[in-house]
RNA sequence: GCCGGGGUCGCCUAGCCUGGUAGGGCGCCGGCCUGCUAAGCCGGUGGGGGAAACCCCGCGCGGGUUCAAAUCCCGCCCCCGGCGCCA
């Protein structure tokens, strides 16, 4: 027993509760854990204490001869009757425990902004020199100068073409209506050059974190109800979690959950620690909770690929291992030529299993808004801690849970999408980052410079 | 998917048929002894509750039988071998 949240449950419920207040989350959660938690020990107490009496005339049957030895087997089953009551109030409490536990958010970093949506984000700085439509200035303004930032701009008289038209309309190398049409909406069909496009940026990502260190992993793309419990909250169940009809197998919505499920029930020794890894899968979303938000184009849909950072760390490294993440992700960018912010998001806006988490938004053209590519967060021992994954120190006989953090390198249709928008030119077509010359180069048809408009087969 | 074998405290292994506190070896940690090393001796080395004494649980997982299950019965998971199917 230390995972920090129970040990805070435990030692001060009061401080636990501003926490969760913090979140905007009802406060009454703690007192109910706290509640369930002190019953549940004080029965279990109890029935140990039965227990053992049972055991202590169990083991006498053995040894005293017959007369004597029908009364205590009387005995026992007596004690059985009072044990099985017992237990069975036990084993309620005991499930109500441990779901009052699992509802519990982690704890909120003191570097978070506190605010109940997302309007409480506060941008910690920004890169690039975005290119700004005279239309949005003022738009731009709200989300630059407003938090004290002046940012390097270029102002254009032409409106760029939005990203779901340059993808269906102006380049004619998506289709989402078919798409829509035989698997449904926030699907869509790739082709041609904006595939490879999508396979360079995976190449391009795995190319920059394996030269950091990072170890290359290609993980399972589903994973059984229990090690899926273990890395999100029940919401994120709801919302994004696809399963597989008759088994007990949940389609990944991001490789950061296979990669989690790599050390689970595990002891890692800390000098071992930290332990990196660069995962690549394709990930599968209902965002059920989206609404009808970004029903166009492919920023928001139910598969997509991404690659994926995920540390586990001594609890005392992960603050900067944090860092570490989100400048990893920002050299991605940098190369990319996306102008973008990064964003310390608010409280009342983070998922229960992140005390902390940075956005990193890229500004797009067409809509005159900074929006979010990569997600990086510090999940501490939230995740760790229910999927048993310990830190065995050298010394000491104290048992910690280890720390891990995620954060997206690159998401594949996103960041098509910011590419469309950005590296848009008048003329419809579309420049290609340099930084992706090199991995586009390994097949002979892929675009070099420019990602052309396909030309119109018959005019109608 | 079918047939057979297997899963025991970090590793190896005994116990299972015939139910009665899970034993041994190795490794690791601590202590003792020895002027170094080696050897030897003692203790510890799964999870949980408890301030502690101590207690409960633990033999892949979940049920059942029994006063009592590693052991008997049922279901499931995983591993090995064979057969089948298959990109």
């Amino acid at each position: 027993m230390s995972w920090s949240i129970l040990t805070m449950l435990r030692e001060n419920p009061d401080l636990l509760k501003e926490h969760v207040k913090k979140r905007y989350m009802d406060p009454s959660i703690v007192d109910k854990a706290h509640r369930l938690d002190q019953e549940w020990r004080k029965l279990l107490t109890l029935v140990q204490e039965v227990r053992h009496r049972h055991n202590v005339i169990s083991r006498e049957i053995s040894k005293v001869p017959e007369p004597e030895k029908q009364r205590k087997i009387e005995e026992a089953k007596k004690l059985l009757e009072e044990l099985s009551r017992l237990e069975s109030e036990l084993k309620r409490v005991e499930d109500e425990r441990e779901q009052a536990l699992l509802d519990l958010p982690n704890v909120v970093h003191e570097s978070v902004p506190i605010g109940p949506d997302d309007s409480y984000n506060v941008p910690v700085r920004f890169w690039g020199k975005p290119r700004v439509w005279e239309g949005y200035l003022e738009q731009f303004k709200q989300q630059t100068e407003k938090y004290g930032f002046k940012v390097e701009h270029e102002i254009i008289n032409w409106k760029p073409v939005g990203h779901a038209d340059v993808l269906e309309n102006v380049l004619g190398l998506g289709n989402t209506l078919k798409a829509s049409e035989v698997a449904g909406s926030r699907f869509y069909y790739l082709f041609d050059d904006l595939v490879f496009l999508d396979m360079a940026l995976l190449m391009y990502a795995i190319d920059s974190l394996t030269s950091k260190g990072y170890r290359l992993v290609l993980p399972p793309y589903m994973l059984r109800h229990k090690v899926m419990m273990g890395v999100i909250d029940l919401k994120a169940f709801e919302d994004a979690i696809y399963k597989i009809e008759g088994e007990d197998l949940y389609l990944i919505a991001t490789a950061e959950h296979s990669l989690a499920a790599l050390h689970a029930f595990e002891d890692i020794p800390e000098d071992d620690l930290p332990l990196k890894y660069v995962g690549v899968s394709p990930c599968f979303r209902k965002e059920a909770g989206a609404g009808s938000r970004d029903l166009k184009g492919i920023f928001r849909v139910h598969q997509f690929h991404k690659v994926e950072q995920y540390v586990y760390a001594k609890p005392e490294d992960s603050w900067s291992l944090m860092e570490e993440l989100i400048s990893n992700a920002e050299d991605l960018f940098r190369g990319l030529e996306l102008p973008y912010r990064i964003v310390n998001i608010a409280s009342g806006d983070l998922g229960a299993p992140a005390a902390k988490k940075y956005d990193l938004e890229v500004w797009m053209p067409a809509q005159g808004l900074y929006r979010e590519m990569v997600s990086c967060s510090n999940t501490t021992d939230w995740q760790s801690y229910r999927l048993k994954i310990r830190l065995i120190r050298r010394k000491g006989m104290i048992k910690e849970y280890v720390h891990t953090l995620n954060s997206t390198a690159v998401a594949s249709t996103r960041t098509i999408t910011a590419i469309l928008e950005n590296l848009q030119n008048e003329d419809g077509t579309i420049t290609v980052p340099r930084a992706l010359r090199k991995y586009l180069e390994a097949f002979n048809k892929a675009p070099r410079d420019y990602i052309h408009p396909v030309k119109k087969e018959k005019s109608p």
